[in-house]
DNA sequence: AGTCAAAATTGATTTTTCTCAATGCGCCTT
DNA sequence: AAGGCGCATTGAGAAAAATCAATTTTGACT
């Protein structure tokens, strides 16, 4: 556990023997890591739990624009610009290392790696939001539910059982509607047994009911 | 304008002396740069003109996941990936100077300068990718399409009459509309005398009525 | 100028989604 | 156990947006 990689494939002691200054830190449900604005000291990689980034609109809307999941990074637009674009908050109790980004700024100039490592996960981020945008610019509201469980599913993997840390509203602000429009859908997956949840935490019975409702048509005639 | 910065603060003879291979291309428009899929053997730096990126879903609409202007870069997803991710088609008759990825992977290793600027380009994708996810997620209809064209004018500083190459169905596509609302919603900007529309040109008659309608209510400057 | 096809507009209608309001449930505290 | 609080659910009505079906406009090509 100790050992394992942390990133660019270099593990905990090795980017502490290069100087690097990495702090393990875990955080509770609802505990906020920076907000929009913060001067980015630090980015972190997730090592287990969940956390949205969150963004607002000046009437105070909140979007979640992203959720990270284990072995996830975030705060590395730090590496760029000042100040961090937007707020990251824990879904679920987590623990993640944080490290120093002056440092890492250092490292990555020294090591190609660890450049090439960066623009990886950059490059997945920006592949996660292209879907995203997919998502909301083309599917309805039943359909990005569907394919968001689906999605999640993946995260756990081996795992009948999944821990489901998101309340409605978070679903609702990730998914581009209302906190009722969620809770009606999610009411008629249930109703239709092709999820079932309880206490945070979510069963898939019918992923291949879900896929089909993930990709449909929105033309469809009604039976 | 031979002598312009082409990408990381190189001039184009610059990066030829390097040892790049570097073509100036010129297309129509409508014509396709690469295709979803196609591998990737070339990026892009656009030099004028205007360029989408577009994903299909299963069932063959087509989504603008992002629109490209002036100075923008493309195709650099090939640097991680072997193909394509997305179509990229030239909107209005365009320039584009060719960069091949292999020798472009190669001088990024030599030369942090240019690893630096293609981390800053890649930011700058996400950035406005999440800014589209606000849009798509939080806003509608209407000030998804005013926000867009008080953006668009922004790539055309101090002309009055700004190149207006989108069809349409490719505003639809990039906003998450149908052709038909879209049409209604500028009809209804006209009427208002908010923009005025001609042959490919548009004009912004009324950017603050527009910043109003894009809910945008404390702050407005004086131009 | 005249014809044609593509694109845009408009209208009527339906579907989807939101909003507002009420109610219910689970969990925590006392 | 009772009360209270936050979150989830449900319902009804309103609004937003999509769909379907004509037209109308535009632009390109004779």
């Amino acid at each position: 556990m100790r050992n394992q990689s942390i990133f660019a494939g270099l593990s905990l002691e090795e980017l502490r023997s290069l100087g690097m200054e990495v702090q393990d830190i875990s955080c509770l449900q609802g505990e906020v890591l920076y907000r929009v604005g913060d001067d980015a000291r630090y980015a972190y990689t997730l090592r287990s739990g969940a956390v949205k980034l969150v963004k607002s609109l000046e009437n105070g809307q909140e979007v979640i624009i992203r959720l990270l999941h284990r072995g996830d990074l975030l705060g590395f637009e730090g590496m760029q610009e000042a100040q961090h674009r937007h707020a990251a908050i824990a879904l679920a109790p987590s623990e993640l290392c944080r490290l120093d980004l002056a440092e890492l700024q250092r490292l990555s100039e020294r090591l190609p790696k660890v450049q090439e490592a960066i623009r990886q996960r950059w490059q997945q981020a920006l592949q996660s939001s292209e879907d995203h945008i997919m998502e909301l610019g083309a599917k309805r509201a039943e359909a990005r539910l569907a394919t968001f469980l689906l999605q999640w599913v993946e995260h756990y993997p081996q795992l009948r059982s999944l821990p489901f840390p998101l309340s409605r509203p978070d679903l609702a602000a990730f998914l581009g509607l209302s906190t009722e429009h969620v809770s009606r859908i999610m009411a008629d997956f249930k109703r239709h047994a092709f999820i079932q949840e309880q206490r945070g935490h979510l069963e898939i019975l019918a992923p291949q009911s879900l896929a089909g409702m993930a990709g449909k048509l929105p033309e469809h005639k009604p039976d």
